[in-house]
DNA sequence: TTAGGGTTAG
């Protein structure tokens, strides 16, 4: 496009700077931003939003909060893409207080859209937004001064409500904070105060955002019931009942993954991660047999996960890793040798693999080997003999990343007093 | 043209 005649235009930038974001390409997401800015894109509403989205998930929260402050007017879109990088970034309490100026400016907007529509029944509308927007202290400090008049009629004409995605990154949000009755007050919220009237009910996405809450929080009883009132379609309710299995796991309520799992073989899913969550619910209860008559199965049946790969970029280039592929990776010995060091360290500081852990094989040697062998982790090591340390580590993946690795990457970021960013898709 | 959650062998 560039070499030919034709010139870029604003759909041609968020196009752009969404597939930035779907790959975390920071790099080429910042030249596009300055573009942006040199052609006077910058004061566009898609443009701006798929900003705040590419800079919220390359872990750049306060470049995503720049953005919004400075959108001469944002809309449902812009206002959730906020609110969900706040979530995604592990900032609740300002995922939740954005969300909360949000609600407040939609009522404080209802409110005087009818007060607007009495005056406008008079005559014209016109010399009431400008009062409002103009001189209006309170609507300043409320977050309203970022409306644009045009926009602002527009609302006063519409009324800008949270929808079903915003509340997912609320529920998110209230997830990773452990803020189960803000949580489940947000939920009742949508029937009471959004729901009927404007006809945002919960579905199944907002239930089993609470059902994987209340699991993760121990409150297993509670999610269990709530996941049996769930009217969920079949691919839902594999997710559903998988989500049951692993929390139950983790909390070690063995008879609740033995009831989660069962659900779940009912469902009968041919697809690799139902296999996979009933094969570790029979390794849970011991029973082994089981678990390879499922493997089997499997092997029988074709059915494969996706191979574990990651990816990190240094510079211009993107170095990707396969789990497993250690001594044919870039630098693999340099990789290997740090990848010993840090592993004696780690034992040092109490690092045991942890019993719970979701890859279920009968020799705990075996085990390790596989886990010291994740595609991440060769990345890691990769990035640590490559990047400048004043550099923040960004590691892209295709799945999600395994607790055992997680729970690595921890001590390790402690070890090396360095930042890890790990995303995956 | 822009925004969501949850499960998971190698």
């Amino acid at each position: 496009m560039q070499e030919s005649s034709t010139k870029p235009n604003v759909f041609t930038f968020a196009t752009m700077v969404k597939a930035c974001s779907v790959l975390a390409d920071t790099e080429t997401g910042r030249k596009l931003h300055a573009r942006i800015e040199m052609l006077g894109f910058q004061s566009n509403l898609v443009v701006c939003t798929a900003l705040i989205d590419m800079y919220g998930k390359s872990n750049n929260v306060d470049e995503a909060r720049r953005i919004f402050d400075m959108m001469a007017y944002c809309n449902i879109i812009s206002w959730t893409s906020m609110v969900v990088a706040y979530a995604q970034n592990a900032q609740s309490h300002d995922a939740l207080r954005l969300f909360r100026e949000f609600i407040q400016s939609m009522y404080y907007l209802q409110n005087h859209f009818m007060l607007a529509s009495v005056v406008n029944a008079c005559g014209s509308l016109e010399p009431i937004c400008n009062t409002l927007y103009l001189n209006d202290s309170w609507s300043c400090k409320n977050g309203l001064g970022k409306l644009s008049l045009k926009l602002f009629k527009e609302m006063l004409e519409r009324g800008i409500r949270p929808n079903g995605v915003t509340f997912v990154g609320v529920l998110h949000a209230c997830s990773h904070s452990s803020l189960i009755n803000v949580s489940l007050e947000h939920l009742n919220s949508m029937q009471r105060k959004h729901g009927i009237k404007h006809g945002i009910m919960p579905d199944v996405k907002h239930y089993m955002c609470a059902v994987d809450m209340l699991g993760c929080a121990g409150r297993l009883d509670e999610a269990y019931w709530l996941a049996k009132t769930i009217q969920a379609k079949p691919d839902d309710g594999a997710v559903l009942w998988g989500t049951l299995v692993a929390t139950s796991i983790t909390h070690g309520r063995l008879d609740l993954v033995v009831e989660a799992g069962q659900k779940l073989i009912e469902l009968n899913r041919q697809v690799a991660t139902s296999y996979i969550t009933v094969s570790n619910t029979y390794a849970v209860a011991g029973k082994w047999e089981n678990v390879h008559r499922i493997r089997s199965e499997m092997k029988q049946k074709n059915v494969y996960k996706e191979p574990d790969c990651s990816w990190i970029q240094v510079k211009e280039t993107i170095y990707v890793f396969y789990a497993g592929y250690v001594l044919s990776c870039i630098r693999g010995n340099g990789v290997v040798h740090l990848s010993r060091e840090l592993e004696v360290k780690m034992k040092e500081r109490g690092y045991v693999q942890g019993s719970n852990d979701l890859v279920f094989v009968e020799v705990e040697e075996t085990k390790e080997k596989i886990l010291s062998l994740h595609g991440e982790r060769l990345a890691l090591g990769f990035g640590l003999i490559t990047i400048p340390k004043c550099v923040t580590i960004r590691i892209m993946k295709n799945l999600r990343m395994c607790r055992a690795c997680h729970k690595a990457f921890k001590l390790i970021s402690e070890i090396v007093k360095r930042d890890f960013v790990v995303r995956g898709m």
